[in-house]
RNA sequence: GACCCCAUCGUCUAGGGGUUAGGACACCGGCCUUUCACGCCGGCGACGCGGGUUCAAAUCCCGCUGGGGUCGCCA
């Protein structure tokens, strides 16, 4: 079987968590059976669809890695794949339809509309649907002082089954559920699902995908294909995400923007390692590769309910790939950071690798790499109040200036000749490491954390390390004497 | 309200007739240790409730409850 999968979303803000996922098993579906991954904007909604959001859609898309086999900016045998341009298409489709007499012209204004669901709302099971009265009206009916628009001929028994591959078999009664809904405008601008169907139709789109939001429009949807006359496609529908509250994820939720997470720090395959494994599982896995994400995926993997977004483990799998990942990468990723956040060009060379080498057990996200290792790169720091005041006194004072002295005298600056320095001192001081370490420490950094004291020097250069331990020693001299 | 979907630790989940109900995040201890992390070891912690079916139910069936979704000339 030939797999065409598509991600439809219309652009109306900017792409968020819940469309990321459905666009990533969408994605990855279309990878493992090397199939295509179709990318289609629904902007029939004029007033709320914006070209940023389109942009914003893309962008969110290729930073997470999943860019599409055809759509936007990527021309194939369906397209165009904006709605808007596809317009001709559906007028041809209504055509055939009103043809066929599947659809009738129905004259009932919004007030009567409204009336009506009023109405039928308040008696809940007795009037369920809404019933035209232009339904079996001719011609000879059609008044020409009003608009109308082109209603679905739907069936008013029976049963429309939607065999679900992740819900399983789902029945909807016709007489409750389907009523003649709206399929174009009198202008012949179309309606959702009638689009919705004309695209995947058009798009010989083979397996639909999408969130689980969509499970009741399936029905009208199948009954659109039937009076096509036209083959169903494969309908998944996957479970919603949920806020912490177990209310529908939004914005109250924290972000969800997918590009927030770039800003926070987030390295694009944590996203979508994350997004992966919250609803569908592989055993006890929890990292994925990209390829085995392909090789691995399945629908039946996916679960049946809805998941809670867990930001603590998205900044676990995130800290998993720092950590992980290839150093001289997440170094390259560092300097973009680094820039964006601190103004600071700096080269991606054996010292920054040392340094995120350092840094990578100690950060969860890129940005806190920054704030956590400023001190490699600026001067500007003060000293944290707690840790002055405990390590920068009269007492480490002797131990300041001897180390100066000794650390001035190296010409090789490495891990090990500074290592033993350090060594030398304590030896002849018979004291513990913590008591010059924690000293120096502050001296270097302004706090009372960093990777080991070594590493630290031997990763800021030879003369910075001298600077800061005489701005140490003379900020323990100052507070002596006052 | 009507209809549809769902239900294993706080969260993500494995397991789908007989298991000490497994893993991961978070949390709490301990070890390691120059601080902080990393790492390692250990702990806390779940089958929503009620009926069936069965020798046996977390697992199958029904009901209830709870949560979510949908009820537009939006998508």
């Amino acid at each position: 079987m030939t797999y065409r999968v598509r991600f439809a979303p219309s652009p109306t803000g900017y792409l968020h968590i819940g469309g990321a996922r459905t666009a990533l098993y969408n994605y990855l579906l279309a990878k493992k059976h090397q199939g295509t991954f179709v990318l289609r904007i629904e902007d029939t909604d004029l007033e709320r669809s914006t070209p940023e959001s389109v942009q914003a859609i893309f962008d969110g898309l290729r930073w997470l890695g999943l860019d599409w086999d055809e759509g936007p900016e990527k021309e194939g045998d369906c397209g165009p794949y904006f709605q808007t341009k596809r317009f001709d298409l559906y007028k041809q489709y209504l055509e055939r339809l009103i043809e066929q007499n599947k659809v009738y012209r129905c004259y009932t204004t919004k007030e009567e509309l409204d009336a009506y669901r009023a109405e039928y709302q308040a008696k809940g099971q007795e009037g369920v649907r809404f019933h035209s009265p232009w339904r079996d009206k001719t011609e000879a009916d059609w008044p020409a002082d009003r608009s109308f628009v082109w209603r679905f001929r739907a069936p008013q028994d029976g049963q429309t089954v939607v065999k679900d591959v992740i819900k399983g078999e789902v029945v909807f009664e016709n007489t409750m559920h389907v009523d003649d809904f709206v399929v174009a405008r009198q202008d012949g601008t179309p309606t959702y699902n009638f689009t919705v169907v004309v695209d995947d139709l058009t798009m010989k789109i083979s397996h639909v995908i999408r969130g689980d939001d969509h499970l009741n429009n399936t029905a009208k949807q199948i009954l659109l294909y039937q009076a096509l006359g036209e083959e169903l496609p494969v309908f998944g529908h996957l479970p919603m995400i949920l806020g912490s509250d177990k209310k529908r994820l939004s914005k109250r939720h924290g972000a969800t923007s997918v590009m927030q997470y770039k800003e926070m720090g987030f390295k694009p395959h944590a996203v979508v390692n994350y997004l992966a494994r919250l609803g569908w599982s592989h055993g006890d896995d929890e990292l994925f590769t990209m390829p085995e994400l392909i090789e691995k995926f399945s629908l039946e993997g996916v679960g049946k309910s809805s998941g809670v977004f867990d930001q603590e483990k998205m900044l676990w799998v995130n800290h998993q790939y720092i950590q992980h990942d290839d150093l001289k990468q997440t170094a390259t990723l560092y300097a973009e950071y680094l820039k964006e956040l601190e103004g600071l060009e700096v080269p991606v060379d054996d010292r920054l690798v040392g340094i995120v080498e350092q840094l990578a057990p100690r950060a969860n996200t890129m940005v806190e790499m920054v704030r956590i290792g400023r001190y490699f790169f600026k001067d500007d720091f003060d000293y944290d109040e707690k840790p002055a005041k405990k390590f920068l006194k009269v007492g480490a004072l002797p131990l300041l200036e001897e180390l100066t002295a000794r650390l001035s005298a190296l010409d090789t600056w490495t891990l090990e000749s500074i290592q033993g320095v350090f060594e030398a001192i304590l030896a002849e001081k018979e004291l513990k490491l913590l008591k010059l370490a924690q000293p120096v420490r502050v001296a270097m950094t302004g706090t009372s954390v960093s990777p080991g004291i070594y590493e630290t020097l031997s990763l800021i250069d030879q003369a910075t390390v001298l600077e800061r331990l005489e701005r140490a020693t003379e900020f323990v001299r100052q507070k002596t004497q006052a």
